[in-house]
RNA sequence: GGGCCUGUAGCUCAGCUAGGUAGAGCAUCUGGCUUUUAACCAGGUGGCCAAGGGUUCGAAUCCCUUCAGGCCCGCCA
């Protein structure tokens, strides 16, 4: 059974309509952790829906947390901001409302395009609406309990006067900075390093927020959460997760979410991941460089619990390789393979809309690696395509919209991760190249061929093959010329099928000026 | 110190969430191809499933112990 049919049948246990939570800081760029997270949620969200439960997915941005540090990637004038939540913050670009809305809404377009509709809350709007406040009396009431469950379980001293809330200073607008004095409902009394001192009514909303470990059990509570994953960080004894659930459960009096613990993403290619030193990948460039289809077969392709090794360089392209035949099996059009597991609720996880009800049509993504470089535009590569038939000219819509989409990935993936070796550009002016007397001789040869060809893969091979043979030059050779007068390198990609994929009149004009 | 994950072919890993004949890709070998690219096609070799014990008619799979590796425990999933 699929490990996301596993998790449903687990919440199914209840009949009730369930709450499928995930959710993220928006304090930097998302990184793809965030991505399994929700991928995950979406997962399970899936199958319950699918075996005839009632359920709902939804997304908690924390944008009401206060910035910790002025991070490598901000500017030094941050620091006035160190303390301030993120949402009412200024964006570092000026293009979007806040610092929060800078990280956030390009995620959530990200989220669009793999298929992820989730409800979304803003925990500032939370705030500022007064939706925590109940959550928030009853925790300032249990401040005791609370306490002593944080110091215990999580075997950390709290400071003296600690209370469940951090206040935000009504003047200098930081939440880190603040003492509470005195506590009598509905005010606290407190002083800021800043000089202020204050007074705060907590039936009014946005005047602070609740500590991380009490802010998750009380979003629980408030929004009905029944199910919520959460990384392997978190999972930790002692972590928040076990706090979570002692107070949820003793101070809120609801039970804890049902979860999932799952295992973090590697970066191969690039070196291990070290988000401090910046090696780390935002799940907008994952996406940007896998089509979403692949992105969402490697994460429902393994158990949560499993460790993945992302790779941006060609293990890219095997991954994408993996998925065309997973599909050409779900199909029918390829025998299973033994190792391949849930094959049938994996590939329908792995769309991010509708399951197609006949195969996709399928061009191998090496080619579309090679194509994405001879034009950069999809309407000129869908031109060679059909010059060539490697499309049927009755190609669906469907289709068409498929490959575009993957050539743009293609596309993006090439200008920023793809290595060196199956890079080329098409040299629009021949490159300036000396070409041995033997060089020449086979161009020579070559071009009074040329003209007559069929401007087919296999035949232009076949021609290049028998003008070596008859000028006696070696093959390696006549490959090397070809690559050097189109792309002015001595590889490039199979000649033939690249040849076939250029311009005949561009190529016979090439040849020509080469031999000048 | 605590928590989680992993250990299966030379390498990377599936199979463990249904206990019932040990799988894939790469590498290697053989045959084919006048075919450069991480070539291609057909076939072959290759495993005491980390070790030990337990449950069972039957264990890679479930349970316990040990060993070895990785990661996480200062609000980065």
């Amino acid at each position: 059974m699929h490990w996301a049919d596993v998790l449903a049948d687990e919440l199914l246990k209840e009949d009730k309509k369930h709450v499928l939570a995930t959710g993220i800081t928006p304090s930097g760029p998302i990184h793809i952790g965030n991505m399994r997270e929700i991928l995950t949620t979406d997962a399970v969200y899936r199958s319950l829906i699918k075996k005839g439960g009632k359920g709902e997915l939804i997304y908690v941005a924390d944008d009401y947390d206060p910035l910790r540090k002025v991070y490598p990637y901000l500017p030094k004038s941050y620091e006035k901001y160190v303390g301030m939540p993120i949402s009412d913050i200024p964006c570092p670009c000026e293009k979007h409302k806040s610092y929060a809305d800078h990280y956030l809404i390009s995620f959530l377009n990200s989220l669009k395009e793999i298929g992820v509709e989730p409800h979304i809350y803003r925990a500032n709007k939370m705030y500022k609406n007064g939706d925590y406040n109940k959550a928030i009396q009853i925790a300032m009431d249990n401040t005791d309990k609370i306490k002593e469950i944080i110091q215990k379980i999580s075997k950390r001293e709290l400071p003296k006067g600690w209370i469940p809330f951090n206040i935000r200073c009504e003047k200098c607008k930081k939440m880190t900075t603040v003492k509470a004095v005195l506590y009598d409902y509905p005010t606290i009394e407190y002083k800021c390093d800043c000089g202020y001192e204050g007074k705060v009514d907590i039936r009014k909303g946005g005047v602070g927020k609740l500590p991380w470990r009490v802010d998750w059990p009380a979003r629980w509570k408030m929004l009905g959460v029944t199910f919520e994953p959460f990384g392997k960080d978190l999972g930790t004894a002692g972590g928040a997760r076990d706090t979570g659930k002692k107070i949820v459960e003793e101070i809120y009096g609801y039970p804890a979410p049902k979860y999932t613990v799952y295992e973090f993403i590697m970066l191969k290619g690039k070196g291990a991941m070290h988000s401090s030193k910046g090696t780390a990948l935002s799940a907008g460039e994952m996406l940007d460089m896998t089509p979403p289809e692949v992105l969402r077969f490697l994460l429902m392709n393994n158990q949560p619990g499993k460790h993945l090794m992302f790779d941006s360089g060609l293990g890219l392209l095997n991954l994408v390789d993996e998925y065309d035949k997973q599909e050409r099996v779900y199909f029918g059009k390829e025998e299973e393979t033994k190792g391949m597991k849930d094959l049938k609720k994996t590939y329908e996880l792995s769309q991010p809309y509708n399951i197609p009800k006949t195969i996709p049509y399928q061009l191998p993504y090496r080619h579309l690696v090679t194509l994405a470089q001879i034009d950069k535009k999809w309407d000129k590569v869908k031109k060679i395509l059909l010059r060539t038939g490697q499309i049927p000219k009755d190609l669906s819509k469907q289709d068409e919209k498929h490959l575009k989409q993957r050539t743009e990935h293609v596309r993006y993936w090439l200008d920023n991760f793809a290595p060196d070796m199956v890079k080329f550009e098409v040299k629009k002016k021949p490159p300036k190249v000396d070409l041995t007397k033997e060089q020449k001789k086979f161009l020579l040869s070559l071009i009074e061929k040329l003209p007559s060809v069929d401007w087919e893969a296999e035949r232009i091979h076949n021609i290049i093959y028998e003008t070596s043979e008859k000028e006696k030059i070696p093959i390696k050779t006549a490959f090397k010329t070809i690559y050097q007068i189109i792309l002015g390198q001595e590889k490039g990609p199979r000649a033939g099928f690249f040849l076939s994929n250029l311009n005949k009149d561009f190529v016979l004009k090439r040849v020509e000026e080469a031999v000048k």
